[in-house]
DNA sequence: TCTTCGATCAGCAGAATTCGCATACAGCAT
DNA sequence: ATGCTGTATGCGAATTCTGCTGATCGAAGA
């Protein structure tokens, strides 16, 4: 696991690096909001542990720059500031979890295997993969080895929640929900012209993943070979 | 959102019901661990909130029970304790996080919006167990140790019945009504149809189950050996 | 206890109908 | 113009249903 410190308490710093280094982790450190948001913009990194008071940009922007950027790396917020609307805005423009100081670093290490438990395999580097497909985040492309296609919007969202959600069967009610939205007169005719354009994408990129159709039910991808 | 509160200090579980009201949550109170487990295992919340200390059965044992079982829904626990140990063995059981009391309701809120965001694409992983069965409830897949079938529409969903009422009887007729709607003009044979088909997939799994006929009444589950 | 008879059930195979697929085309926005 | 999106249609496939035959069960009477 690759992690972005940014803290500018260099006392702290550098005790978490080390035991961050003790727990087999690759640590960057950062040491104040701007060059913190450049790193985390690299989108390289599992999870990022962000100090609230920090020189030239604080927490709450630098965090609300890297969700506006669309990056979904999981924030662990780590902060002396310990009112409830200091937590709640966090948390609400997109922190995944919160922390005030003091603490234990047990207790931070825990809560970081949590946060990445629950993420695990599912997303890296700003991109989803799942096989041999990877669907980059910003930029709408999917690869399969060399191979690449750019995907429209409705493609693109179709693949995301796939790959999200892997061998699980997504009713065509659930994709239309969260493809067109909750009040939308799509039907489901519209979800299967969708799903053969991704098929006709895949079996050009020979990839081994399939969309299997759950007659009756929904679809769910599926692994050849 | 469908929230399970697990919490037996009546005042606060009622205090806590109001507010998931107020933010349009449909939220489900128990109030001991064995009750709570049981309703966590239907599957069918979004959301787990638990209590450490509970009668019957506490909160760590519900929720190892509840990871043992495969069961994926996000768990916050809300407890008492606050010793960095306790913190640190939930987590790592499988809480998604951990909130002491006492404890402010915006902050929890936050915490359950932040957690639900992330997850927000995510169909949580649910099954069904009985004797040596597990029904996957997101794959429609069935398994007896390493053996599996993926099952049809019909297959499944009773499949799903026999698994919710184990010994139970089940009518032919309630088995046309939950499998084939109230209205609809399917025959006792159309049942007998699919029992043989999931018999037959019972066999090849060498499974200790089978569906016993109970000769002018219906049919259960039944273990052999 | 054994036998008999009617009712119920299992299992198969082929039919039917629903459901899904692909393609084409029109509308719209960029 | 180009590319994305939504709608319509006919074909194809797989599940689901129906009808039938033989098997099994259980009650009642000898």
């Amino acid at each position: 696991m690759r992690i972005l410190l940014i803290e500018d308490e260099v006392a702290l710093s550098d005790a978490l690096v080390q035991i961050f280094h003790k727990n087999k982790y690759i640590v960057d450190a950062c040491y104040d909001g701007e060059s913190g948001l450049d790193n985390a913009l690299s989108g390289i990194y599992d999870m990022i542990i962000l100090d609230f008071m920090l020189p030239k940009m604080n927490g709450y922007e630098v965090l609300k720059e890297i969700r506006a950027k669309k990056l979904t790396t999981p924030v662990l917020m780590l902060t002396a500031r310990d009112t409830v609307t200091d937590k709640v805005d966090c948390l609400d423009i997109g922190a995944d979890d919160y922390m005030t100081k003091p603490f234990s670093s047990d207790e931070l290490l825990a809560r970081m295997r949590s946060l990445y438990r629950r993420n695990a395999n599912v997303i890296f580097e700003n991109v989803l993969t799942w096989s041999d497909l990877t669907l980059n985040l910003s930029t709408y492309e999917l690869f399969c080895g060399n191979n690449s296609f750019k995907l429209g919007l409705k493609e693109f969202s179709m693949m995301e929640l796939f790959l999200k959600n892997g061998s699980r069967i997504l009713s065509k009610e659930t994709l239309i929900v969260k493809i067109w939205g909750y009040e939308s007169d799509a039907e489901n005719n519209n979800v299967e012209v969708y799903v053969s354009f991704l098929r006709k994408k895949l079996a050009h990129m020979h990839s081994k993943v399939a969309i299997k159709t759950v007659r009756g039910v929904g679809y769910c991808l599926e692994e050849k070979g």
